[in-house]
DNA sequence: GCAAAAGTGTTCGTCGTACACCCATGC
DNA sequence: GCATGGGTGTACGACGAACACTTTTGC
């Protein structure tokens, strides 16, 4: 059954994952292409989003759109702003864009963004051209859609401090320094390891494991986990003032 | 001239002042009431809000409706989260209600809040017969408010730890305990006045004033000031990971 | 003079930070 | 055996936490 579009409200995603080789936190694209006559009118990036339904909510819309994207469910997303300003959609490529599609001038975005592990997503399985994009290093991308994807790489930078959800953009099982190395790509700063590796090993919600990282040419590293059900157990709020 | 609202899209504003004498945390409701042949449909209490005009951005709605029920500009404002459950305005009471308004059920609303000085209010001046209530006892509420009460609370505890917004919700010149006693009232904790004394008074821009209170009938009270100059130029981020 | 709130110091423990070298492994 | 990244220990300083009494003022 088709359902009812919401026309002048949608919902955009920015999908982030991390590159463990690379070392760089990525974000995940879909190709806008449109030619006309042999001439090329649009061709750009835009993130992954759609309008809401009548009979959904918003984080189902959410949902579902990075189910049609990735094929994957159940992943860690956030809410982390409306995007209404009158003319956000009023350059000159998105507007030619928009009169070959169902959308209103005047729409207002939520945004949503997506932590996951990378190796989860089969790009060769969808249809829409997706692409990861270094978050330091984006392509041309339309819309409003560069602010939208920087205000939630902010967001992260701020989360990331505070709670565990960087182990969401890792392998369950990862090593010290792949931590490391994530929360250095996020920050934009550098660690110093032993005083990190010190910092991680002594939580007791990171696991070390009896193994070892496997198919590395090098020593290969002791691997962790991070446990959730203890994390949870432990936590309690932390009403430290530090302004 | 009449401006075109956008029908389907609301901000709704959450407004928190302070009462530095109950020492309560407080939101400004305005009255919703309704009665027909003498009989009370409606009669509770909804946070302020309107409509999204076709040309105005989200946070020009929001300066809006605030000045139309404080009168007051340039007010610390945050827009936190949006609300669009398909039933979130679907109790019997706001049915009712919305028949007589021009108000599409499936209404999305962002939400805002603000912090300001409560003495900068005058109740008085207004047509909606606003009224502060304390954010620990609320009166009965109307639509999905009270949720988005709780939900702004939340996010303003978060961020009082890590932002001087503490200081937008007290009058310029302050006392130390003063504010002790909001970081009580908001976080629902106890603090110890000699450490937060000292904690405070050592920064530099917390800037002790040759003013004491007045009017006070016991020992009157060293005054102090924010300086957000200050502060600015001291600021550096803190990229302390505490997970 | 008394009630009420303002204001004051010290000790301890935790944790963040700076810093340089050896080790285990695969090739 | 050697290159590569994994892994380790110590000392210092800052700051949060616990804790109880004196002082100043208005009435």
């Amino acid at each position: 059954m088709e359902q009812k579009k919401i026309l002048n409200i949608s919902v955009d995603c920015v999908v982030f994952g991390f590159d463990t080789i690379t070392k760089s936190l990525n974000v995940l694209l879909i190709k806008r292409y449109l030619e006309k006559n042999k001439e090329v009118l649009v061709d750009d990036y835009v993130l992954t989003g759609y309008h809401v339904y009548e009979n959904e909510t918003l984080d189902q819309t959410a949902t579902r759109v990075l189910e049609e994207l990735t094929g994957l469910k159940n992943q860690y997303k956030k809410q982390f702003k409306a995007f209404g300003d009158p003319d956000r959609l009023m350059n000159e490529k998105d507007l030619v864009w928009i009169k070959n599609e169902e959308f209103n001038l005047r729409t207002i975005t939520i945004a949503y963004y997506f932590l996951l592990k990378t190796d989860d997503v089969d790009l060769n399985k969808n249809k829409y051209n997706a692409k990861w994009f270094p978050v330091s290093n984006l392509p041309e991308v339309g819309f409003d859609h560069k602010n939208i994807i920087l205000e939630a790489y902010e967001d992260l930078k701020v989360k990331c401090l505070s709670e565990p959800i960087i182990f969401k953009l890792l392998p369950d099982k990862f090593t010290i320094n792949e931590v490391q190395d994530l929360y250095q790509s996020i920050l934009c700063i550098e660690i110093d390891n032993r005083n990190f590796r010190r910092k991680l090993i002594n939580k007791k919600y990171i696991i070390a494991l009896d193994e070892k990282q496997v198919g590395v040419s090098k020593k290969p590293a002791q691997l962790y986990m991070f446990s959730k059900d203890i994390y949870d157990k432990m936590f309690q709020k932390n009403y430290l003032i530090s302004i």
